[in-house]
DNA sequence: CCATTTAATTTCGTTTCGAAACTATCTGGC
DNA sequence: GCCAGATAGTTTCGAAACGAAATTAAATGG
């Protein structure tokens, strides 16, 4: 009763809130923290202006103004794609790396890794579900790892194939299998679900 | 690796944003939906409009501002303190409460509701002990119910004395108990931890 | 080759927000 | 009782964020 699904709802609402929200003291507002994390965190096909409104559930307009100003203030550099030339993604720079270093929502990343593993693994696993659900319902994004998307094709193991995603079909590289994607679609879980005793999956 | 503590700080960002981030057609906005949720599930000595800028983490002036805004709507009444004439209260109206089954925030909570209840618990747990890590670097708010709050005193078993809030000296009744509280602060896991598979605390 | 779609940007008016000033009330010491 | 300081709430005002719509440019697919 005191640990019920809303209750759980209302902290994750007010601890993303408050952990988020610069303590008026900082460089940044809260929309370009969020946009200086984004693009120092997902893949490369995702590092976009489109990718950064999926993220941060707002239009493009709004997300390429984000963008335009951190990339005035010197923090984000941009970088015209090879294969489509409307396509342009960012790239921060070392001012944004440092940068990086004052992000308020670092405050909770610390306190997640004082957790175990395995509690972070099942609340990634909660996390993850809850957004499969949200996106159901509206035509949401669903955040992941390239590593767990179905999308991804790895390269064969003769090194014939690249790997690539399958959504963009864009190549990428291993420094992206661990970074954050915004087409992201989960695996289907086979008989062998490495997590038996993970969050159910709704029927 | 693929369940970093980074990533699960990013995934729970986008889920509270893209979670409580009306689609736009909406009767309220993001700000009014989330004043409308907490004057609900508040207890009475949190459903001040200082209560709910610590909920909402924004300012007292921007607060007040909000819950004007849905008192003109009709969906909050405004209710003076006996106690404290500087203070006011708000209920919700029965409009209001008919409006809070539109609630944008109930798709995740359906989601949380298909959850194991063990697992959700777990969650409650893992979300409560990062916000106590982060109001303890910054001077933030903890949110929790009445009844695991320290501040709680019960009356006693013969009757004599009536529940208080310890922080507000103020009476409490038994539908607060499962409330959400501003003031909170959890009590001190005994020996007797009934979690001890709990998430660790920080030394 | 043309119609359609998509990526990004710009513009514009509205809304939201935070900081600071202000009023009213409570509290504690003397 | 009285005054200083703290606290609850409100208001004001300028800055930022936002959404919607229009615009440009390029890819895609018959």
């Amino acid at each position: 009763m005191p640990a019920s699904p809303q209750c759980a709802a209302d902290m994750l609402f007010h601890l993303a809130r408050s952990a988020s929200h610069p303590g008026s003291d900082t460089a940044l507002t809260a929309a370009q923290w969020a946009a200086l994390r984004f693009f120092a965190r997902a893949s490369r096909p995702s590092r976009t202006p489109s990718g950064f409104a999926r993220f941060h559930a707002t239009t493009r307009g709004t997300a390429s103004q984000t963008v335009k100003s951190l990339e005035r203030l010197g923090y984000l550099t941009r970088v015209s794609s090879a294969h489509d030339r409307r396509s342009v993604t960012f790239e921060l720079t070392e001012t944004g790396c440092d940068c990086l270093g004052n992000d308020p929502l670092r405050v909770l990343e610390a306190a997640l890794e004082k957790l175990p593993p395995a509690e972070v693994r099942r609340l990634c696993d909660v996390l993850q579900s809850s957004m499969v659900a949200v996106a159901g319902n509206q035509d949401e994004t669903v955040l992941g790892t390239c590593n767990d998307c179905r999308n991804l094709t790895r390269g064969g193991e003769g090194g014939a194939d690249l790997p690539v995603c399958g959504r963009t079909s864009e190549r990428l590289e291993a420094s992206d299998f661990a970074r954050l994607c915004v087409q992201f679609s989960p695996k289907v879980t086979g008989p062998e679900d490495s997590n038996p005793d993970g969050p159910a999956v709704s029927p």
